[in-house]
DNA sequence: CCGATATGCAACTAAACAGTTGCATGTCGC
DNA sequence: GCGACATGCAACTGTTTAGTTGCATATCGG
């Protein structure tokens, strides 16, 4: 149960990866704050082209971030929450096995070793 | 209070782009299971060279999840859990909006107005 | 059918970055 | 002082990637 091999969480590496991008977090934030949008709709106000949207959004499709569906002339794209529960869960994991290494460290240090 | 505003989140680009990096992210799963320690040791086992590990250190300190300080010949450092509550908050804040904006939707198709 | 809208595919450029090697500096133990 | 250990600094390379432009394809409304 490590925190790279526990629950589902053995892909965190592209997951904060597809995060780790200004225009990315732009694009999930307006996903998040105006629910499932077309690309165009995505594309208007980010600051860059159509094709780099596009791009993004597959990039963040193949960390599990979002999903997308084609209906009609649009592709429609939608957050996938899951995911980010996951990154949580990941970090959640890191910081409690931290406290548990000062734990150690202090009783070390005191003598109880 | 928006996500890249609020609650001290304004820059989880760079949060979320330091651990988008499976060596950082070794480096941070080490820290966090062995505690306080030196380049050497988390260079040891990390499957790159000593710089490389400096150089990620480096990074990560920039982000502000670790710090380092000098002690004798060494310099050991330190994880900083603090940032990955932050991180961990920025990700709640999307999750939450998700939700709302799919209430939001699912009121709007229902003929709430 | 036709114009407008919305997207997909491909090639190109420029910049960022991970990783390396080589050398220099400073500290510990004797 | 001397050898061993630990780190810092700098230059170089190869790869990845964000962003762009140009063109092709498919759908909607009349």
């Amino acid at each position: 149960m490590s925190p790279r091999s526990g629950a589902g969480l053995a892909r965190a590496g592209p997951l904060f990866s597809a995060l780790g991008d200004e225009t990315r977090l732009g694009v999930v934030a307006r996903l998040s704050a105006g629910g499932p949008q077309s690309i165009a709709r995505l594309t208007a106000g980010s600051g860059v082209t159509r094709q780099s949207v596009t791009r993004h959004l597959s990039v963040l499709a193949g960390a599990g971030l979002v999903r997308g569906a084609r209906r009609g002339r649009e592709s429609i794209w939608e957050l996938d929450p899951k995911r980010l529960d996951d990154a949580s869960l990941w970090l959640e994991q890191i910081s409690k096995r931290w406290d548990e290494a000062l734990g150690r460290l202090k009783s070390f240090v005191e003598g109880d070793g």
